[in-house]
DNA sequence: TTGCATCCGGTACCCCGGTACGGGCTTACC
DNA sequence: GGTAAGCCCGTACCGGGGTACCGGATGCAA
């Protein structure tokens, strides 16, 4: 397959590819006598892991990692796990800062300039630190 | 006050304060003869202005349109219940991703490509489109 | 063989929020 | 007036994941 037919079955990007194989996440494929790429089967597949993995909050950096695990040695329950990890912990930001909107919303805040001096202002203008 | 002073005032790094100025979240100041900034009392309440708003999860530029309301007019509460939901979507996207990961987990999933081929596999192979 | 679709490589650019560097000024203090 | 700390500006770079552009070469079919 060629690079287009790829990128459509795959639902990506022709420049994707390229860029993918720049980054080491797809090997280089096979070359025709005029330089064409010709990907074997199985093109698609990797790719759609690759986007799954994505999906789950892996980098491209960490997903080449993955890869370049191979089929046999494992890892990538114990990456899941720290992974899992960073997301609940962006999770919990994430709430802190849902919270914060809550309380300035509900106390009526309408300026920041004005909030900023008022005592009773849920905003943390003093910061975390 | 000096870019240093103001800088280690409000906790931040000095190229930092150019970088406001440059994208007009900070007004240019008063410069000496020599051309150093000389900043005007309430400057490190305004970069804690900022700060804050940032940990509400605004970017830069909406912070500046937020100042350039200016204290008269109102705006913030609206923009406020805008950003609560962007927030509240992104944390809704965040626990699909965890729930994915905890069910890779304790589905003993321990490789990719493996996993790509088993039906018995939680990932989202297929994507959500 | 002509014509059109496709592909090539290299480079540059996008968002976002800064940080880093470096040569040459200015300011403050003794 | 010397010297050291502080500041100036312009420019380039970081991470992350691509996208866009371009002239020129290829592939394929009629």
């Amino acid at each position: 397959m060629r690079t287009g037919e790829v990128a459509e079955a795959a639902g990506v990007n022709r420049e994707t590819l390229r860029y993918y194989e720049r980054v080491g996440l797809l090997a280089p494929p096979e070359r025709s006598l005029g330089g064409h790429r010709l990907y074997p089967p199985g093109t698609v597949a990797v790719i759609r892991v690759i986007k799954a993995a994505q999906r789950l909050g892996f980098t491209l950096d960490e997903i080449a990692d993955l890869l370049a695990l191979g089929s046999r040695r494992p890892g990538l329950r114990a990456r899941a796990e720290v992974k899992l990890g960073e997301v609940e912990a962006r999770i919990a930001d994430l709430e802190v800062v849902r919270d914060t909107l809550r309380a300035a919303i509900s106390a009526g805040c309408d300026d920041l300039v004005t909030c900023s001096h008022s005592p009773s202002c849920p905003l943390p203008f003093a910061g975390p630190g």
